[in-house]
DNA sequence: TCTTGACCTGGACTCTGTCCATCGTAGGAT
DNA sequence: ATCCTACGATGGACAGAGTCCAGGTCAAGA
């Protein structure tokens, strides 16, 4: 069983098979599908299951705070359910693949209060490029 | 006559009415917009232009590195005319709005080797996000 | 077991971006 | 100044990612 799931259950969402099978595809570490790939996986298990009901769990998810949304390639975004131990992404240029990765220092001390702009900074999101062992 | 135009004319780019007026277009600082903004503020100048030349024309920007492409949002990426000054970008999550800052330090030097999964990183975007005066 | 409101489905739709056949023109050649 | 032609522009079709909606289904409490 998956944690994701029993701390959803925990939350008063109601579990329907659809839903189960969705927190179970995003179950592990590095973990970066797309929405598409998510329901490809799910589908396997769950061949009825549909786009929307992909997205729409995705969306929950999200917004319960359970879920990362990332997106490193302005193309379709990715969903990390390593949501609970901040951390940034490293990206391969040339395969696209994504390990989540931890900087030291906190990000946000970087940033000089005479280059905020009067804004309150709360979040900070980095992105490393490069390219990895198997494709250099 | 915007710099910009200028620098492009110097690389041997074959300079037309629709290129000019997305240059111009694009002239500026904390320029952050879409494609389709761009379109829109070219064609009251040259009404004819179409969506495909000015994504072409974008394109053309971003190879020679005159352009940046930002994507803070998910949705439409955004082209920045400032790429020959390394910057970060600062979002308001209320209203979208953008500016570039300038972090102190070398955010490359906060990720330490046994983070780097043997990658061999060059390059790093960072988007720090908060709510602006406006707004607050 | 029944009931019901929350959930799921498939398809239409929107938004962003790309592709392509055809037409137009910038700028070098004459 | 005019001509040529290869490069650029056009617009309409197409594709990928995501959203919306009307109607059917089902999880879980009574």
């Amino acid at each position: 069983m998956s944690d994701l799931l029993e701390r959803l259950r925990g939350r008063g969402w109601r579990v329907t098979s659809q839903r189960r099978v969705v927190a179970e595809v995003l179950d592990g570490d590095h973990v970066h599908l797309t929405a598409e790939e998510v329901h490809a996986r799910a589908a396997e298990r769950l061949p009825e299951i549909s786009r929307a009901t992909v997205y729409n769990t995705l969306g929950e998810m999200v917004s319960l705070g359970e879920v990362m949304e990332v997106s490193t390639d302005g193309r379709a975004k990715r969903y990390d359910p390593n949501a609970h131990q901040p951390h940034q992404h490293l990206v391969c240029s040339a395969c696209g693949i994504i390990r989540d990765v931890h900087p030291s220092g906190d990000p946000l001390a970087d940033l000089p209060p005479a280059e905020r702009f009067g804004f309150t900074v709360s979040q900070v999101e980095v992105t490393y490029r490069g390219v990895c062992a198997s494709c250099a």
